[in-house]
DNA sequence: TTGTAGGCGTTATCAT
DNA sequence: ATGATAACGCCTACAA
């Protein structure tokens, strides 16, 4: 069994403040005592109890972190991001998924609340999810950051990516590879995607060509098979007189799942529509064809939120004026837009 | 702030104890105390402090799951399954990755086990990585249950794949469409990947193909950029005589970057060279060409782990014979294969 | 330099 | 039906 303080204080003849202050290092302490509880806790493999210690102490050095869906690309790699701050920081990490779905989102916030965190990491569903929940956490004197879904209403600091721009940019270079045609997919009701089709529309606009109603396609990640959806509402807009010479994708999920769709379509890419989408993938270019992609800085972004999240942690009580970090995409240019 | 029983004892003019059974509905206690104080609590806010319970109760209701990188498809299916059979038990998990760095592995344990957890779920890294930690796990009564790597050496129940019989199943697959020199990629030191070959030797045997040994390649995976060690090493065996008509990639990574390569080095696939291999990625049809894949059953095993992990826990001290199960793989046919 | 006592928030036992 | 008390393992004044 598990060894205690006082274990080691009834075997040593000591009392178990001397034996905790020993362990801790404290100047009162002689360095004979000091050694010999050392050796004795470290021989019978003693480890403190956190529990305790954060019963105690009210801190828990660690950091919860509730990510909307783990499987996602974008989302492993700004886990990992934040992982790699946390190492660093010498924080321990709690990872829940909430998996799009509200009520689990609040009972992950409600489970690390009542373990006990120092602080939260989240990507909130929706522009209010929560809010009393993370309200309620911030009364405690827990601080929350919120990354990639920058548009949530709670007062504090945000982390994401420069979504308008990505799309802006990606627009572009289907113009300026001459595409004038271009389609529109996104998915319903997800915030980033506002800003990106913004961007969209604003690349159209500045390469001079018009918004096709038609080409707009929102689909609706609740309904399951999503490349179902997206097979459905494409192949009666390919085989209409509205058919685009092009498509950007506003979501990793969506990017991949239509590249799906027109290789089992048999439709060549980029020869008959050039596509292009945000994405995180890892095997972009084992992709059919290589995908050119937005590419949303993941890691930085979790470290860079990890970071904040810290500072906001040892700086209690003070006034901060929080900030909304949108940090830059990438383009980067593969076959299926050329 | 947080709002404690005390808090709502004194409120009430009540005991501690008493506004304590009252929320858990002991039978010592009136309807009207219950009443008014489950009131009072749900006005309040009140939620209990698990920490402070674990303390006393020594029961936490949480699992740990330890996997070894969740960036991974087939790792975030297993966590998916883990969390949907986590949830239908009302468990909660908390989730760590090694991100294959055994030192890190240890560190997971041992920040769960100080945390406090009545059973561990382990994708261990290697066949005896962290033994020391999880035996005393163990000895502390907390149940370990293996998932995926069935090959470590603790004794305890583990669930993993058939993966003999997947890799055997590809093997000869590959021969029945008349492939004759199959080369075989894996990754050095992975201890699934010993049972595939097996399986894969098996399958040239039975299929009357000769093993080819300048065709069987390792790839050391702690080495970074696999695609071009994968390049690399690909090249060569491509333009030498000894160019095989078909691949079998024993890993998910490999399987993806392999088709990468191939892209990138404009081989033609299936005509020019055959591919198949483990692969849990949910965009198979997405890739050059759509991938033929030996799929796990990543879910499904999720599931069975946390379902064994939770019949250890509540039948403590009973004896129990550990079992390894190993799980049905299913070979999806595509075109890369054909 | 070491020890004693009290308490963190909860629950369990034993009174009342 | 309710309350007082002790205890879980640790930390920290304060006392010795």
């Amino acid at each position: 069994m598990r060894i205690t303080l006082k274990d080691i204080a009834k075997a040593l003849n000591l009392s178990a403040s001397t034996v905790s202050k020993a362990l801790s290092d404290s100047y009162e302490i002689s360095a004979e005592t000091k050694k010999t509880v050392k050796e004795y806790a470290a021989k019978h493999n003693f480890r403190p109890n956190k529990v305790a210690q954060n019963l105690k102490t009210g801190k828990t050095n660690t950091v919860g972190v509730v990510l909307c869906n783990i499987s996602n690309n974008f989302v492993a790699q700004l886990l990992d991001g934040i992982q790699t701050a946390s190492e660093a920081a010498n924080y321990d990490i709690i990872i829940m998924q909430s998996r799009n779905q509200e009520m689990l989102e609040k009972q992950a916030i409600e489970v690390l609340r009542m373990r006990g965190i120092d602080g939260l990491l989240l990507t909130p569903m929706a522009s209010d999810s929560s809010e009393r929940e993370l309200r309620e956490l911030q009364d405690d004197g827990i601080p929350v950051v919120l990354v990639d879904r920058t548009f949530h209403s709670l007062e504090t600091h945000k982390v994401g990516a420069n979504n308008f721009d990505g799309a802006y940019q990606a627009t572009i270079h289907l113009a300026e590879r001459g595409k004038k045609r271009i389609m529109h997919i996104t998915g319903r009701g997800l915030g980033v995607s506002k800003e990106r089709f913004k961007g969209f529309l604003a690349g159209l606009e500045d390469s001079k060509l018009k918004f096709i109603p038609e080409l707009n396609l929102e689909i609706d990640y609740a309904g399951q098979p999503i490349e179902e959806l997206i097979k459905e509402n494409l192949v009666p807009i390919l085989k209409s007189e509205a058919r685009p010479d092009a498509i950007f994708c506003a979501t990793d999920e969506i990017t991949s799942r239509t590249l799906g769709v027109l290789a089992d379509l048999e439709i060549a890419v980029p020869t008959d529509i050039a596509v292009i989408g945000f994405s995180n993938t890892p095997n972009a270019n084992a992709l059919n064809p290589a995908l050119s992609a937005v590419v949303q800085p993941a890691r930085k972004m979790g470290e860079l939120g990890f970071q904040k999240l810290t500072e906001m942690i040892n700086s209690k009580n003070k006034e901060v004026t929080f900030e909304t970090i949108a940090l830059d995409t990438e383009l980067v240019i593969r076959k299926s837009s050329l």
